[in-house]
RNA sequence: GGGCGGUUAGCUCAGCGGUAGAGCACUACGUUGACAUCGUAGGGGUCACUGGUUCGAUCCCAGUACCGCCCACCA
């Protein structure tokens, strides 16, 4: 027996458990040996991670898409596993010594620090998994995997060492953006740029051999920048060489304020007249154009700031100009030295002010570099870092989506991943931070690198290579955390080893995932799997859309407007949430969520609910033997038809990834085809005594709604798999999983009659009710109703549903004869449905209506003629078209003669 | 600066070269033998604007306005 009421935190749990039981999500099942695999690797949420509104709806789609296949037979692998997230696990880790007073990562050391995140993430490291559970993700569970396994690890090392011997993977010191804050360096894809108010300080650098006066322009250059402290740092002055305010100064000698260095005006067309001064301060150690300058220029690169963004003079030769440092310089440097750099600012535009050389200062809108985990203002760097000849790897990345060897849905993120690929940077890899694979690289005393997959093979290389053995010292640095990602569609399947898994399951299906990743993930795993597998990693990436809230604004901890999946699941269920998240899913628009579109879906759930107890409390169980092309009943005839094409539209639009087109079809089947018309159509069968009758139609119920939870299953697997089980007589499971059971593919069970005649029905109950409530006949009240001008078939129909349409339409006698007179009118095709209630009505207000009716069908008369009286139109427009016109011409003054006759005969009283 | 997307009912969104749709909200009625987490009926839209293509444009094309996102850019 079913509870009255649908309460999924009731079954969730049980359902899942169920299935993990049966072993269902496993892979390679034995009954699918022989079956096609259908592979997805899950976009790995960071261990630190809990489950946000973006996983549900990653996930959501991902289990549709999975359980839709695996239902069509295919041998599924939905591979699950965390990411290690380096630098925001690491940050986690720290705020909790910190909450705790416990020593610190410094005072911790390396090793006790690692061994503390192992630690964590063993406790609370799969909160997300969890997590995953309860939304119903049907992973392989028995296959979870950590990009920092053992197993991964050994696969990040190899790729490591081959890309390193292929030279894709080379050191070098160039600037970096880095991180002052979290003292490491960062990708250029974990910048963030953000608009900010600051100033223009135009500065004036003296001339050499000249006196420098402030009055006298002549005297000096002006220089325009955002970033005065980094002046001690210039190199040059660069001027474009077409501007003629400045050609005389090319190839003369400013000297630098403060520090007093000789530094020349060089043309570069780098230097843009209409900005600033036109003439620009080149630091080629603390801007990424300025570096290019001082390449092409060979020019010092001066650093003058330390690690943690501090200023740190150095006075070394470069930094002043060869000579020795005058005893005031030593002191300016010591003065400056340790100053952090914005406080540095100020001291230096104070200094250069009351020196006469700050000419003026502007306010100025422009872009800074932000870190995207620490939020700090990123500083360009000159540092030794690893990288990644990205620009070679992208080529056959490129190629492959070119030739359509994967793709894009929907297509238009492809100008978007070519626009990136081809102008793809080299790819920093090194981060200075703990909790990461380290770096297999290895160096020896004259630092000699030993790039090794482990250490045995590094001193073996570096005896080779000094003819004995070294002390060797391994990179303290680790890897990006996407450089890992980059491998999960094969390192999560045993790779490097040969694995049946790798043979049978890779190159995965699809993948889906969010734009925000195109970059950080679907690129790298582009270019890895094609270098590594020599295939794509995926066939088809799927991007879907990213999830805000009812406002459309980016839900954010700080806007306080996140919207807690798990809150609506404890509320609402998770099919209610999946439901929603796959019905809002259109491809190409975010998805904007509100809390009462997922009540809306739970109701949904609650409707099928009821069916299901109405099916029970019917008998209406599933025969085995019971073969749906077999009905003789137009209506069960009927109902077959719309169970078949409404499977045909869910299987057409889960092939397409058009989630929401499914999401309605079986919507739109169970709640306003299958429950308000073919429940309420079967009823007088159920009630009467036709044996026959009654037995074809209990089994024809139970068949559609099993066919119907089939084809929701994917969606709402929870409540349907419960239903499944729980609606059958003994009330016990069956030895068959719904998830495991077969996808309907039926054919031949539409039937143009039956729907001709079902759609008749239809009609006259809609028609009659919509009368009755416009001409207030009382809801409850039954009225007589007659049927004039019928036709044989009318005739026929109305005779075989007179039990149906009496109770639908609330008749108490159906007769054929004339049009009573006080009747109330309806045509209906060739009949007019007439209800004598005279005394009742307002012969006024039906006289009205009629009236309106007319109006109505008037317009549309003349519509119609005006097109068909267009010899353009006729003549242009497809055959079909204008035939249909004419069909529907003749229709409509059909009508339009009997709702005269109606009025006439209305008014005749 | 380069690119992408959006503008359809009060709200959130589908859709489409030939009668404009859903959910929620709203109005009226309703304890009809699954369901008030419901049923029946109803109101509500110049499909942002301007041109063009077409027999016909909400849909295709161009432009405009507004909104959003991505990439680039510390003078």
């Amino acid at each position: 027996m079913l509870d009255k009421n649908y309460q999924p935190q009731k079954f969730e749990g049980d359902v899942y458990r169920a299935w993990e039981d049966a072993r269902a999500f496993a892979a390679g099942r034995g009954d699918r040996e022989s079956a096609r695999p259908f592979t997805i690797v899950i976009p790995p949420p960071n261990v630190t991670g809990s489950l946000h509104m973006g996983h549900a709806l990653n996930n959501t789609l991902q289990d549709i898409l999975v359980r839709f296949e695996r239902m069509r037979g295919r041998d599924v692998l939905w591979q699950p596993g965390t990411d290690h997230a380096g630098i925001a696990t690491q940050m986690v880790v720290e705020r909790q010594l910190m909450e705790r007073d416990e020593p610190n990562r410094r005072e911790l050391g390396r090793e006790k620090f690692i061994k503390r995140i192992w630690q964590w993430k063993e406790e609370s490291g799969n909160t997300i998994v969890g997590q995953l559970k309860r939304l119903g993700a049907s992973c392989d569970w028995s296959r979870l995997r950590f990009t920092m396994d053992e197993g991964l690890s050994r696969a990040v090392r190899k790729v490591f060492v081959e890309l390193h011997r292929a030279g894709l993977i080379y050191k070098d010191k160039r600037l970096v953006n880095w991180d002052p804050e979290l003292l490491t360096a960062i990708s250029d894809l974990e910048v963030e740029q953000i608009e900010t108010k600051g100033h223009l300080w135009h500065l004036r650098y003296p001339i050499e051999g000249m006196t420098f006066d402030p009055e006298d322009p002549a005297t000096f250059i002006v220089v325009a920048t955002t970033r005065p402290e980094t002046m001690l740092g210039d190199s040059a002055v660069a001027v474009h060489p077409d501007d003629e305010r400045y050609t005389h100064l090319v190839g003369k000698t400013v000297i630098l304020p403060i520090v007093g260095r000789r530094i020349p005006i060089i043309a570069d067309e780098y230097s843009d007249p209409e900005k600033g001064s036109g003439a620009v301060k080149i630091t080629p150690a603390h801007d990424f154009n300025d570096f290019e300058v001082g390449r092409r220029h060979a020019l010092p690169m001066i650093n003058v700031l330390s690690k943690d963004a501090r200023l740190s003079l150095q006075p070394n030769p470069e930094f002043t100009d060869g000579v020795d440092p005058s005893p005031q310089l030593k002191a300016m440097i010591l003065e400056y030295n340790g100053v952090f750099r914005f406080a540095a600012r100020k001291m230096i535009v104070d200094r250069l002010e009351s020196e006469g050389l700050l000419e003026k200062i502007e306010p100025h809108v422009h872009v800074v570099p932000h870190g995207d985990r620490s939020g700090a203002v990123i500083e360009p760097f000159l540092t030794d870092q690893w990288y990644v000849d990205a620009a070679t790897m992208a080529k056959p990345a490129i190629e492959a989506v070119r030739r359509g060897r994967t793709t894009f849905v929907p297509r238009n993120w492809e100008s978007t991943y070519f626009h990136w690929m081809e102008n793809i940077q080299p790819w920093c890899i090194s981060r200075q931070l703990w909790w990461g694979h380290q770096i297999p690289a290895w160096y020896g005393p004259d630092g000699e690198i030993f790039v090794a997959e482990d250490g045995a093979a590094a001193k073996a290389a570096a005896k080779e290579h000094y003819g004995k053995d070294e002390p060797l010292k391994r990179d303290e640095d680790v890897l990006d955390t996407w450089f890992s990602s980059g491998l999960w569609p094969f390192s999560t399947l045993g790779w490097p080893d040969k694995t049946p898994e790798v043979a049978r399951y890779y190159p995965t299906d699809v993948l889906v995932t969010g734009f925000d990743i195109i970059f950080f993930w679907i690129a790298r795993m582009m270019m890895m799997g094609l270098h590594f597998m020599e295939e794509v990693p995926f066939r088809t990436v799927y991007i879907h859309a990213l999830v805000r809230d009812e406002k459309g604004q980016k839900m954010s901890k700080s806007k306080g407007n996140v919207i807690d999946p798990l809150e609506l699941i404890d509320t609402y269920g998770a099919d209610a949430l999946r439901f929603t998240l796959a019905a809002m899913a259109a491809q190409g628009r975010d998805v904007k969520l509100s809390g009462n579109r997922v009540e809306g879906y739970r109701n949904f759930a609650t409707k099928l609910w009821n069916a299901s107890r109405f099916a029970e409390m019917n008998d209406c169980v599933p025969r085995a033997d019971f073969d749906p092309a077999t009905a003789r009943l137009t209506v069960n005839r009927w109902i077959a038809g719309e169970a078949e094409r409404t499977a045909a539209a869910v299987t057409e639009a889960l092939e397409a990834y058009r989630f929401n087109e499914a999401a309605g079809a079986i919507y739109h089947f169970i709640w306003h085809i299958y429950c308000d018309w073919f429940l309420e159509l079967i009823k007088p069968v159920l009630m009467g005594d036709d044996a026959a009758d009654k037995a074809e139609t209990r089994a024809m119920a139970a068949f559609v709604l099993d066919h119907a939870l089939k084809l929701l299953h994917p969606f709402m697997p929870f409540v349907t798999e419960e239903l499944w089980a729980k609606r059958m007589p003994q009330g016990e499971r069956r030895d068959c999983l719904l998830m495991l059971s077969e996808w309907p593919t039926h054919a031949g069970l539409q039937n143009a009659q039956a729907d001709a005649e079902i759609g008749w029905l239809i009609k006259f109950v809609t028609e009659v009710r919509s009368v009755r409530a416009e001409m207030n006949v009382p809801a409850g009240a039954k009225v007589p109703l007659v049927i004039a001008g019928a036709s044989d078939q009318t005739k026929a129909r109305a005779a075989v549903h007179d039990e149906t349409l009496k109770r639908l339409a609330r008749i108490d006698t159906l007769d054929f004869g004339q049009t009573p007179p006080g009747s109330v009118q309806i045509v209906l095709d060739e009949a007019t449905l007439a209800m004598p209630l005279a005394g009742v009505i307002d012969i006024g207000a039906e006289s009205e209506r009629l009236k309106r009716e007319i109006d109505k069908i008037g317009s549309e008369i003349a519509q119609i003629d005006a097109k068909l009286a267009n010899e353009k139109f006729v003549s242009r427009a497809p055959e079909h078209v204008v035939e249909e016109q004419r069909e529907r011409k003749s229709e409509v003054e059909a009508t339009a003669v009997k709702l005269d006759q109606a009025l006439k005969r209305l008014e005749a009283l």
